[in-house]
RNA sequence: UAGGGCGUAGCCAAGCGGUAAGGCAGCGGCCUUUGGAGCCGCCAUUCGGAGGUUCGAAUCCUCCCGCCCUAGCCA
């Protein structure tokens, strides 16, 4: 990380400079509350970099605690997926990993006492019949009127009566979706949150961690702020749709006179040229836009990770980005610029030609064998150098050739002298055609004395070639992904339309018989590097022995490209 | 409609009554054995709009406009 540039003060950390000054805490506890229910994805990653960072920030503590209160939705693997990719980001909770299903007694005995209390109540309508009461919008003409809710028949029964019944919902005597258990709070409120919110409903199902202990299960509203305050957390950071219930938290902690936590909400992370909902990022998956919710092109957090990314630029785009109240669009452009910022400094460079076009050097001898030093990383000398084999024939990309070369081409043509990168000048002295005139061989002579690639007599060339040798070259895949849609955002299309039409049906090109240098014969999934002038790659877990697949991360900035997009 | 929230450059974002930081993108140039990297320069007379207070307003007040969230026994 740049340590040139100082920490951002946001208003999150703002505030909680504020909450120690003034004693409201007197330490910094915060948490990442993932449902396991789906993967993580991107947005994610900042949830959890910030709530992380804070912690570490002001010395406190941070825990990771699943809200698994809906064992229909809910599984142990992706318990298992999210505790990897929290990982992985660079979180440490430590041996604080907790579940809301470990606070389901406590919930219940809480939820008893506010029935004591008389603030809280079993009701027995159905869901339809409490939606209609809770005060639906109503067209009155051209304005919509949201008219107060109606109180249940059900409201006032006696203390007695509801423990008797909330006892028997937990004992199992009524089936699914029989009963719940309301707060009595205000069916007028301005607040729908607080007309009489639902803490409890019959679920007869199997959870992934209590089994079948419970068939009452807390509402999200009733277990999230007490688990935070079981936890001793300080302060709960999450996303701006929990505003509206941040009142209806602070009035059961305040009911059950618990540890208070304090809520601060911010704008969730949303990216160009991405979507990062489940049922759509399924969707891709089931008709074949994507090949599993880990391909390299899907913004979940195991996409990214085998597309190449690396935490620490998923970190630095974090921390750029800053947090805000206000609902933003991020321009994917800056995600890409802190990656290749990261690679830049740290993956070593090789040579490979995806495309090959075979070029012969007429008059350098047969069977001869050079070999020359190359630089592992001109950013990190203590990446040190390698030795690349030179021969007689190798292959160049094929697009670094033009028979015909536009203005402002400065590769190899006919007649033209470039530089092999490390090796020699070389000048196309003859271009052999297939049958259908396409360029199959392009004839070269080097200069000898240019060994090395300098001019002793100070010559210069335009440009300088990546190279692999012919006989020492080792075939490889490389999968060549792009964006995979081809709308900065992809939900907009045309009324009635369907956005699956913005899907860029080249947003994977695979790529076989890549010649790459031999070093790169070896190597494990996960390694990441740098082809010289191709961009950056990763090795995917398809690899085989002998036969490498790699992923292409990110392009280079390729002003040529620019130049001829312009054109 | 009610309640809650948000409007500063193409995209983000600082700013907290004293005269518009920074990043990305873009555009020029330098340098280069990666058309990479790096370096230099340019890029808001104005802060959603209109009034008002003030010597002075993006910052304070009033009104208006636009966008988002909620109206699950999901989280």
């Amino acid at each position: 990380m740049p340590s040139d540039v100082t920490e951002p003060v946001d208003f999150i950390r703002e505030i909680i400079r504020d909450d120690l000054q003034t004693g409201r805490f007197d330490r910094v506890h915060t948490r990442f509350p993932p449902e396991p229910n789906a993967y993580l994805h991107i947005g994610h990653a900042q949830a959890i970099l910030l709530s992380y960072g804070i912690a570490q920030e002001f010395g406190g503590k941070f825990n990771l605690r699943f809200d698994d209160t809906n064992p229909e939705k809910e599984s142990l693997e992706y318990v298992e997926a999210i505790k990897h990719d929290a990982r992985w980001l660079g979180a440490d909770w430590e041996d604080r990993e907790f579940y809301a299903s470990d606070y389901f007694e406590q919930l219940y005995r809480w939820a008893e006492e506010l029935i004591r209390k008389g603030v809280a109540y079993v009701c027995d309508l159905s869901p339809e019949e409490l939606s209609q009461t809770r005060g639906q919008p109503i067209r009155d003409g051209d304005r919509v009127i949201t008219p107060p809710g109606v109180e249940s028949p059900y409201r006032n029964r006696s203390v007695e009566k509801n423990l008797d019944l909330f006892r028997r919902m937990r004992a199992g005597e009524f089936p699914t979706g029989a009963k719940t258990l309301r707060a009595k709070i205000d069916m007028a409120h301005p607040n729908l949150n607080m007309r009489d919110p639902v803490m409890y409903r019959i679920l007869h199902a199997c959870h992934h961690r209590t089994g079948d202990a419970w068939c009452i299960y807390p509402s999200y509203d009733w277990a999230h702020g007490q688990s935070d305050s079981i936890e001793g957390i300080t302060h709960s950071i999450c996303t701006l749709e929990f505003e509206n219930h941040r009142p209806l938290y602070d009035w059961f902690l305040d009911q059950l006179g618990v540890h208070h936590p304090r809520q601060i909400e911010f704008a969730r992370l949303n990216l160009t040229y991405t979507m990062t909902s489940k049922r759509r990022l399924l969707r891709l998956v089931q008709e074949g836009h994507a090949r599993g919710l880990d391909d390299p092109r899907v913004p979940t957090i195991a996409g990214i990770r085998r597309r190449g990314y690396t935490p620490e630029a998923i970190a630095d785009f974090v921390r750029r980005i800053g947090v805000s109240k206000s609902e933003s669009v991020r321009e994917i452009e800056l995600l890409e610029h802190c990656l290749r910022d990261d690679l830049n400094r740290r993956a070593p460079r090789r040579m490979a030609v995806l495309e090959p076009l075979k070029l012969v050097i007429t008059n350098y001898p047969e069977g001869k064998v050079d070999q020359f030093d190359a630089v592992n990383n001109p950013e990190d000398p203590a990446y040190g150098t390698r030795r690349v084999p030179f021969s007689r024939e190798i292959w160049i990309e094929r697009e670094d050739f033009m028979e015909s070369p536009v203005s402002g081409f400065f590769r190899l043509a006919p007649g033209r002298e470039v530089r092999l990168r490390y090796a020699y000048l070389v000048k196309c002295v003859d271009v052999v055609k297939d049958g259908s005139g396409r360029v199959v061989e392009v004839r070269c002579t080097y200069d000898p004395v240019t060994r090395g690639g300098d001019a002793p007599d100070g010559r210069k060339v335009k440009a300088t070639l990546h190279w692999v040798s012919a006989r020492h070259a080792v075939d490889g895949e490389v999968r060549l992904y792009d964006r995979l849609f081809t709308v900065s955002d992809p939900l907009d299309v045309p009324e009635g339309e369907d956005w699956i039409a913005n899907v860029n049906p080249s947003s994977l090109v695979v790529l076989t018989g890549c010649k790459l240098e031999p070093s790169l014969a070896e190597v494990e999934p996960g390694e990441r590097f740098q082809f010289e002038r191709k961009g950056y790659f990763c090795v995917d877990p398809d690899s085989r022995p002998g036969v490498p697949v790699f992923n292409r991360t990110t392009t280079l900035r390729d002003t040529w490209a620019k130049v001829q997009g312009r054109a």
